[in-house]
DNA sequence: AAGGGGTTTCCTGTATACAAGTGGTGCCGA
DNA sequence: TCGGCACCACTTGTATACAGGAAACCCCTT
C-alpha cells in the first residue's frame, strides 16, 4: 500500500491520530467494549487487517498491549480471544482497585502533599458539590460527574508521588468495570441515583481531609471502603444488563 | 537471512527456545540485569539485531514486553531506553508487593483455602526449617531458601483463588529488587545472615496459621509486614552494592 | 567564534513476502 | 462404525524492504 493511501486514511480517520498501532489499540477497544467481537472467542489477525484498513504489523502490536492491558488472553497455541470475566474476577479487580487506591492514600498522608494537590482536589470536589446541589440531574451533570470523579482519583494517585504506584493504579482502572467511573452510567438510570453519589462524595471529603491531617490508617480506610461503592453497583449491572449503561458488561459470563 | 541460518543459530542457542521473540526476551533481560546495557541510555533495535541475531520483528516484541513489564522506559519520540529506579521507586515496588501480598492472605483467610494447599504450604515450610536448622548454610542452602521462598510465596497467591490478582502479584514481583527472593543472595554474604531468615520464617508460620484460623486481618498485616525485609536488605544493598549478589542493583541511582 | 540553516544519517513505524506449526477434515482401513 | 492417518487450509511467527521523521553534524555566514 503506497503511503499516499495511508495520509488519507490517517485523515479520514481524523480526530488526533497517534501511529497506526495506537489507533488500532484503541479501535479495538472499542470492539471489545461494545461487544461487536463476541466474548471468548478467537480473533483472527487478518480479520482485523480488513476491519481496521492497517496491516498486520500494527494490528499484532495492538492485540499484544491488549493482552497485557487484560481485555485479551493470550491462547498457548499463539493468537488472542476475548477475555470473558467471571463474577468474581471483576469483584476481585473493585476490590484490587480499592486496596491500590488505599495504599496511594495512605502514602500520600505518610508523606505529606503539596498544598497546591490539596487545593486543586478540593476545588474539584467543590465542583462535584455544586452539580449534585439541585436534586436534580441531567444526563450532562451525570458526564461531568463521572469527568471530576475521574479527576479526582487522578490527583488521589498523584498525591502519593510515586510513579511505581501511579502506574499500577492506572492499570488496575484499564478494565472499564473496575475503573472508579465504570458504573456511574448504570446509576443515572436508577431513581436513588443522586443518594449514591452524595454518599461516594462525602467519603471524597473525608479521604481528602485524613490526607490533609496525615491520617494514614483512617485515609486508606476509607479509599478501600470508598471502592465498594462500585462492588455494590456490580451485582446491580448483572441484574440488570444495560451494555448501553456499562460498556463491557457482555464480558462478564456468570459461569466458565 | 535464510532460514537455514536460522535453524543453526537457534540450535546454537541450545537450552530449550519457545519463540525468538521469548528468547529475545529473556536474553535481553539478562542483558539489562548484568548491566551489559548502560542504565538510561537509549536501545537500538539494530544494535540488537547484531547482538542477539535475529530480525528486528521478535526484537520489537521484546521491548514493548520489557517495556510493559517495567524494565524499558518507552520515549515519547519512539524506542525506548533502559529504565533506572530512585531509592524511592524500589521501595515503593517493593511495598506494592507487600500490599498485594497482603491482600492475598486477607482474601485467603476470607474465602477459605482447600486443605491440600494448606499441607503443601506446610511442607514447604517444614523444608525451610530443615535447612535452617543446622546453624551453618552454605551457598547450596541458600539458593534452595530461594528456590523453597519463591515456591510458598507462590501458594500464597494461589490460596487467594483469583487470577486477576495472582497476576498482579507476578507482576509486581517481576522487577528483580522487589521479588520476595531479590535480596537473599545478599543476606548470604552477611555474619548475621541465618538470623533474618529465621525471623522471615517465623513470620511465613504465622501467616499460614493467621490463614488457616481464618484471621484476614492479622493475615493482611503479617503480610504486610513480612515484605518490610526486604525494604530493609534494600538499604544494606545500596550501602555496598555486589552486582554478582543483587542482579539489577545498578539500575537504581540515587539522584535523577 | 558562535549561531543558524541545510544536509545527511540513522532510527523507528509500516507493509508485505515467506516459513512453519497447528488444527481440522475427510478418507481409508480395520 | 469407529479409529487413525494423511492432507489441506489457515494462522501465526519471522524476515526484510521501504518511507517518514528526528536528531546530529557540518558548513556557511555574520
Amino acid at each position: 500500500m503506497p503511503s499516499s493511501t495511508l495520509r488519507i486514511q490517517a485523515a479520514d480517520a481524523a480526530e488526533e491520530g497517534g501511529t497506526q498501532a495506537v489507533k488500532a489499540q484503541q479501535r479495538l477497544r472499542e470492539l471489545i467494549l461494545a461487544g461487536d467481537l463476541a466474548a471468548g472467542s478467537r480473533i483472527a489477525e487478518l480479520t482485523l487487517v480488513q476491519r481496521l484498513g492497517m496491516s498486520r504489523t500494527p494490528i499484532r502490536a495492538a492485540l499484544m498491549r491488549l493482552g497485557q492491558e487484560g481485555l485479551l488472553d493470550a491462547l498457548p497455541g499463539g493468537g488472542y480471544a476475548v477475555r470473558t470475566f467471571s463474577e468474581r474476577d471483576v469483584a476481585d479487580a473493585i476490590e484490587l482497585r480499592g486496596t491500590l487506591e488505599g495504599l496511594a492514600a495512605r502514602l500520600a498522608a505518610e508523606r505529606g502533599v503539596r498544598p497546591v494537590l490539596l487545593q486543586e482536589a478540593g476545588a474539584c470536589l467543590d465542583q462535584i458539590d455544586q452539580l449534585l446541589g439541585p436534586s436534580g440531574l441531567d444526563d450532562e451533570d451525570f458526564s461531568g460527574y463521572v469527568r471530576l470523579n475521574a479527576r479526582f482519583h487522578k490527583l488521589l494517585s498523584e498525591m502519593a508521588d510515586s510513579a511505581v504506584l501511579a502506574r499500577e493504579i492506572e492499570r488496575a482502572s484499564r478494565l472499564p468495570f473496575a475503573s472508579a467511573s465504570g458504573f456511574v452510567g448504570l446509576q443515572a438510570s436508577k431513581p436513588d441515583a443522586r443518594d449514591l453519589l452524595v454518599v461516594a462524595q462525602h467519603q471524597h471529603r473525608q479521604v481528602l481531609q485524613a490526607i490533609a491531617q496525615r491520617e494514614a490508617g483512617r485515609a486508606e480506610a476509607l479509599m478501600r471502603e470508598h471502592s465498594r461503592i462500585a462492588r455494590q453497583n456490580l451485582a446491580l449491572a448483572l441484574q440488570n444488563p444495560q451494555p448501553s449503561l456499562t460498556p463491557g458488561v457482555q464480558l462478564i459470563q456468570s459461569k466458565r
